[in-house]
DNA sequence: CTGAAAGCGCTAACAA
DNA sequence: TTGTTAGCGCTTTCAG
């Protein structure tokens, strides 16, 4: 079953058939009818390889996940799935990779990619892979967009989402409650998200008169331990609101405060970034942030399918929106 | 950079560069050592979608995981990063679809496989897929892998964990401790791995002369809500231990008895199955029955590779051990 | 709007 | 052991 046969069936030339399965415009809306009702009757699938060999595009995306294991990061975790779906919408494959990048990556990534298995690669990770990234972009001629992650140094098409104004909602909602003896506990200083988190945060608090001492910003690694000793420093500044810079810190967080004998919200209204899906049956469930990871995916794949025709920009981001989920770990002191 | 200007430089034929370059052995030594070099400096790959058109190999897996979120099924996530690694180790692709299968697919998905994307499939689901698997292994002629899936009706090539062993393994290991008034959660009756779990634990029990009465056996559908539920059933029957039948309904339990002022494992000893990353840090540390999800998934690589180059049987089935970790979930009552 | 023809870069008989 | 020669199935100029 190929190509030639459809042609062949419909009796028109290989070209015409071709033209007419990839809706290409110059074909006599008769012909085309014909051809592909013929190829669907004859149950054709275009090979793919030479679709492949012949057009020089795969139709494959690869993404590179260098978590060691997803359970660490619930965060990334999601995004497989939507990235998934959103590529094969778009009927794209979606090739994965879970692999460090340079020194700590396997050596087959690069021959895979070198070997041109994909027109482009998702690189779903959190620094320090700026030399691999050049690389492949540049010399290898491989199309990368970054995706949630902040590479801080590299200037590559990527999708984040509005951490400034999430961190805004912040303060917004809590100064709502009446908090105003506020604290946080942020990600990583050299992150970028963590950085506009932190200043979407301040800013909000300063716009209501908030204030934001020293000693109310502890820094953790967003990992669910670092929120828990960060918490565990938090207790004697007794704030009444806490805003924990991702999920995962917010459930450290909990465990802190139920080990100091503290209940939230009652004591303290907690609010985390990220919207995992476990902080919905958290006890109690959790206020936080939401990324929406779906739609970061479908941004992505479209920023990815337009880097790969030329028509994207070097270095575009694309800011998904915010949303604040208002749930029970935050009370009103009013 | 093609294989032609190798073969060129190294003044060979392209088909002695070729066979020099894939370790065809009817090349004399120092023949490939001089192309290999010559490769190697010219920072020659080959071209992935040309070698696949012309040897009708891809070098690319696909993987199927019908699964919603890999939220709600924790152990499945773990196969995704052993199975990649995997792959990528043995220089295979892994391309990922996280779709149902059958009616439940998205359309793309079909497409690929069909269009001949990749050498074969591994699925892991749990269930109902029969006709899609038949249909892609027998009509597409893609050899398809189920991998810790417990599909009861289709007969293919799979790999499993010894889930009878385990089972027993964990009867041993509470007689040991002195429990007499056990109980448990299976998973699905419907399942066979829940069946197997089943099997080798009463039959482990029966050899110490332990007795497991109707009542103390309660069906769970392997989720966290339906363990905890179960566990409450349980309470009645007071037993001094309980092998729930995989770790995410273990953490239901554990929530369950917490809630009812029971303390694990003071007044009662849970066992769990598949040892999920996160029981590692339950309060207390879950005593369990460890999958080896790398072993497994390596397993299953070299089954789909011999499936692919026809040295495997049509339905070889490979049985990964399991082993007990002993945490601190389980008490000794001597 | 359609067809003829030239490859894409590689592998694999078949010869030598 | 190596080279010659056909393709693999498709896309895409270039004519018509």
């Amino acid at each position: 079953m190929t190509l030639d046969d459809v042609a062949r069936m419909s009796g028109v030339s290989r070209a015409t058939a071709s033209r007419s399965l990839s809706g290409n415009p110059s074909v006599r809306d008769a012909t085309r009818l014909r051809v592909v009702a013929m190829a669907e009757a004859l149950g054709y699938r275009v090979n793919h390889a030479a679709q492949a060999l012949a057009s020089g595009q795969t139709n494959v995306l690869g993404m590179v996940l260098p978590s060691g294991s997803l359970t660490d990061d619930r965060y990334r975790a999601q995004f497989i799935g939507a990235m998934s779906q959103a590529a094969t919408q778009r009927d794209k494959g979606l090739m994965l990779w879970m692999t460090g990048l340079g020194d700590r990556a396997e050596p087959g990534l690069d021959r895979m990619v070198q070997s041109g298995m994909v027109d482009g690669v998702f690189v779903l990770s959190n620094g320090a892979d700026k030399a691999w990234i050049d690389r492949t972009a540049d010399r290898e001629g491989v199309p990368v967009v970054l995706v949630g992650s902040r590479e801080t140094q590299v200037g590559r098409c990527r999708v984040e989402c509005d951490d400034l104004g999430g961190g805004k909602m912040v303060a917004d909602h809590l100064a709502e409650l009446g908090h105003r003896r506020v604290a946080t506990i942020t990600g990583p200083r050299s992150r970028l998200d963590s950085q506009y988190r932190l200043e979407g945060f301040r800013s909000g608090l300063a716009e209501h008169d908030i204030q934001l001492p020293g000693s109310a910003v502890v820094e953790g690694g967003f990992t669910h331990e670092s929120g828990l000793a960060a918490m565990v420093r938090l207790l004697d500044y007794e704030p009444s609101a806490v805003f924990v810079a991702n999920d995962q810190m917010a459930m450290g967080a909990y465990v802190a405060l139920r080990g100091a004998g503290r209940s939230v919200p009652r004591d303290v209204s907690i609010v985390g970034f990220d919207d995992i899906p476990t902080s919905l049956s958290l006890a109690p469930p959790l206020t936080t942030v939401r990324q929406d990871v779906k739609h970061m995916s479908a941004l992505a794949v479209d920023l990815m399918l337009r880097a790969i025709d030329g028509t994207a920009g070097p270095d575009e981001r694309l800011i998904s929106p915010t949303t604040l989920v208002e749930r029970n770990s935050t009370r009103s002191l009013r």
